[in-house]
DNA sequence: GTGATATTGTTAGCTTTGCTAACTAACTAT
DNA sequence: ATAGTTAGTTAGCAAAGCTAACAATATCAC
């Protein structure tokens, strides 16, 4: 039986380790980041665009974790870089819908390969079990983020 | 047969979607951080520390894959708080020895239990299946992330 | 021994990314 | 109409990373 005020030790564990492991992976993809010239955070905003389609710039912080300020001044960087555009939407002339540009999307074609692609290899000369694990964990994290 | 030029597309899905959740994974994490006075990096260092056994700046900045000058700045400011202490070794006077004082033990305890807690319930809510997938995947990632 | 080279750590200064507070503009509801 | 809410921006701050340049110490070649 467990008790609600104190969590099976392994919970923890596993948090901490979870945890670690993410600041690392993140601090060593970061380095490689700085060659295709687009930033972590940027190509994650401009992969949420392609990938989701044009978005509100609330829309867009809310999915991205970050707050309105935070990506107003990401999405004026894509902007000034060509990389996104900002249209005003005819119905509500408080919103901007925020859309990548072909620019962007081929940038970020690139830039996604070359920056994952040291981890990608990596999983790839894993075994097809090891890959598998990784797979599910991604899933049961992203689930944890979001509806958890 | 696999090309070596060209990755199953397997593994390039899998690691963007391991980055993506590892990105928000942190942002989750560091707003809690903020309750304990210790942020991610400072508590991630000064873990090193306390499981680690006392350090040399280079072997933490290795370990934190940061390098040198950041490292120094945070030892800096673990000192200034009391959590950590630096003393000059006798062979080498080049080199310092960082350690974990008493007061950083405690609080990294309780600072890392209170940042920690909200993701160490939500694992300990999954199955236990569930778990030890996650369990697996850390373990993989942290081997890719050193030795891979 | 002495001079060149390595290594260790620090300082200074810059960049990026995050935040909050305060503001404007526009929509909504009473 | 007016009060409140929502969307986005601007300004200003802090944290955490980097490189470049430097001081101090070790080590190695000779």
């Amino acid at each position: 039986m467990k008790k609600t005020a104190e969590l099976a030790g392994d919970a923890h564990v596993i948090a901490e380790r979870i945890h670690s492991v993410a600041i690392r992976l993140l601090r060593r993809l970061r380095k490689t980041d700085s060659a295709s010239g687009l930033s972590g955070p940027k190509s994650s905003a401009l992969s949420v665009l392609v990938f989701g389609g044009p978005q509100t710039l609330k829309d867009l912080a809310t999915a991205e974790q970050v707050r309105a300020p935070t990506m107003s001044r990401l999405v004026a960087e894509l902007e000034a870089d060509g990389l996104a555009t900002k249209t005003d939407d005819k119905h509500d002339r408080r919103i901007i819908r925020i859309a990548a540009t072909a620019k962007g999307r081929a940038l970020l074609e690139a830039g996604r390969e070359r920056r994952l692609e040291v981890l990608a290899r990596q999983i790839d000369a894993l075994s097809r079990d090891e890959r598998h694990v990784l797979q599910r964990a991604a899933a049961i994290l992203l689930w944890l983020n979001t509806d958890g």
